[in-house]
DNA sequence: AAACACTATATGGTCGTACCAAAAGAGGAT
DNA sequence: ATCCTCTTTTGGTACGACCATATAGTGTTT
C-alpha cells in the first residue's frame, strides 16, 4: 500500500510521539542523523517532517531544529483549522460554523444549570463582574466576554471542550473581534450575559438556554449586517 | 516572517485550489512544469505538495499525479482526525471524545423534536423501520443503527453536521464495530432508537434528551466494560 | 481494419552532492 | 570571568541523476 519510504517514516516518528520515545517539547534528531537512523535520504527525511508538521506532530521553525508536540485536543482542533479558515470566506460558512458553536453551548448552559456547583457558579461570577468592570474598555471587554463563555466550557471538566472553544475563537475572530464596538454595545452584551448566569443560578436550563440563543443570535445579527451586507440568505 | 519558499509556494498552491483556479478532482500540474511556473527547484515543489497533501488539499498515491481537494468540513474532520485517533489508545480519551457525541446529539435530539417537519419524520421513520428489520443480522444493524443517528445531524440542515457525524462514527468505529453484538442486545437498542422517535414524535424535546442520553449511556457502559475493563474511571 | 505486442516517454519516488546563511559551540584575547 | 572571533552544526535550497511504472504512441500480426 504505502510503498513511499516517507510514509513508512512519517508513521515510524508519529508513533515515537505518541508513545513518548521522543519527549515533547525536546527538539528532534538532526535531519543527517536522522538519515543515518531510518538508513533514507535526507528528500525522504525532509517529506517525513514537512509532513509531520504539516499534521502537527512537529513545531517547526525556520532554521531551528523542530519541536515535538504530543497530539491533544487543541492540536486536533489546529490541524481542522488549517482546512477551516478556507471555509469562512463567505456567510454561508460562518454561519455554519457559529451554528455549531451555538449548538455547542446551548448543552453547555443547560447542563451549567442543572449541574454547576458553587465553585463554577463563583467562577462564573467573577467572569461576568470581570466583563461588567471592562465595559468602559472596548478591547478589555472583548477579552472579558471570550473569557466569560470559556468559563462555561470548563466547567463540565472535559479536557477537549476549552480546546473546541479556543478553535471557534479563532476561526471566527476575523469577523467577532474586528467588529466595531461601542459602550452601548457592550452593556447590551454584559446584561446578556447576567441574564444567562441568572438563569444558570435558577437552575433553569430552559430560561439559560433561551437567553444563550438570543445573545448569540443577536450578535450573529451584527456581525452578518456589518460583514456580509451585500449576500443573500 | 516565512523564510522558505517552500511554504509560499504552499499558500500559493491553496489559494488556487480554494479559488477554484485548480478545478476539484483534476491533477495538479506535473512537479517539472511547477518547477518552471514558480521558479522553483524540485526539491521545494515536493515539499510543497508533502505539506498540502498532509492538510489535506491533495491526495496523492504513489506513482500519479495528485488530485486536488476543495476543503469542506469532512476534510476538515479528517485533518483533525489524523491528530485525534492517537488519542484514543485508553478509556479517558474515547470517553471524552465520546461525552462530544452526546452533548452533540441531545441538542439535536431537541431540536428534532421542536422543529422537525414531516419529511424529516419520514426520514426518520424509514431508518428506524430499516433498523427494526436488521435486528437479526447484527452486522446490518450496526449499519442501521449508524443511518438512524445519521438522519438526526442532517435533519438540521447545516453540513457541518453529517461531516461531524462521520467523524464520531470513523474515530469510534475501533471500539463500537467490534462490539460482540447479539440480537438481544440489537433487540435493546432498537427500543432505545424507537424511545427517542417516539419523544420527537411527540414533540417533547426533554423526553427526547432522556431518551437519547440513557441510550448512549448504556452503550457506553458496554463499551467500557468490554475494552477498558482494566483501566479505573 | 482490428487486435495485440512492443517501445518511447512522462512522471513520481529516491538518492547524492553541493552550497549558503544563520545559529550554536569552541577557543583565545582582554 | 567576559567578550569577541572562528569553526562547526544545521536547516533551506538547488542541481543532476537514476529507477519503476503508467500512459501514449508505434509497429506488427492476424
Amino acid at each position: 500500500m504505502s510503498e513511499r519510504s516517507a510514509d513508512s517514516i512519517t508513521l515510524n516518528i508519529e508513533r515515537s510521539i505518541v508513545s513518548g520515545e521522543l519527549e515533547e517539547g525536546r527538539p528532534l534528531p538532526a535531519e543527517r542523523a536522522l538519515m543515518e537512523q531510518y538508513g533514507a535520504s535526507r528528500t525522504v527525511i525532509r517529506e517525513a517532517l514537512t509532513a509531520l508538521t504539516a499534521k502537527g506532530f512537529l513545531k517547526s521553525r525556520p532554521r531551528y531544529r523542530p519541536i515535538v508536540c504530543r497530539p491533544d485536543a487543541s492540536s486536533a482542533m489546529q490541524a481542522a483549522g488549517g482546512v477551516i479558515k478556507h471555509l469562512l470566506d463567505n456567510s454561508r460558512g460562518v454561519h455554519d460554523l457559529y451554528q455549531v458553536r451555538v449548538l455547542f453551548e446551548r448543552v453547555l448552559v443547560r447542563d451549567a444549570a442543572t449541574g454547576a456547583d458553587k465553585d463554577d457558579l463563583k467562577y462564573l461570577k467573577g467572569a461576568l463582574d470581570d466583563n461588567e468592570a471592562a465595559i468602559g474598555d472596548s478591547e478589555r471587554f472583548y477579552a472579558t466576554d471570550v473569557a466569560f463563555h470559556r468559563v462555561l466550557y470548563t466547567i463540565a471538566g472535559n479536557p477537549a471542550y476549552p480546546a473546541i472553544h479556543t478553535g471557534f475563537v479563532e476561526w471566527l475572530a476575523p469577523q467577532w473581534s474586528r467588529m466595531p464596538r461601542s459602550e452601548q454595545r457592550n452593556r447590551d452584551n454584559f446584561r446578556a450575559h447576567k441574564a444567562i448566569y441568572e438563569a444558570i443560578l435558577m437552575r433553569d436550563p430552559d430560561a439559560a438556554e433561551r437567553a444563550l440563543v438570543e445573545h448569540l443570535e443577536t450578535s450573529w445579527a451584527f456581525v452578518r449586517s456589518t460583514f456580509f451586507a451585500g449576500e443573500r440568505e
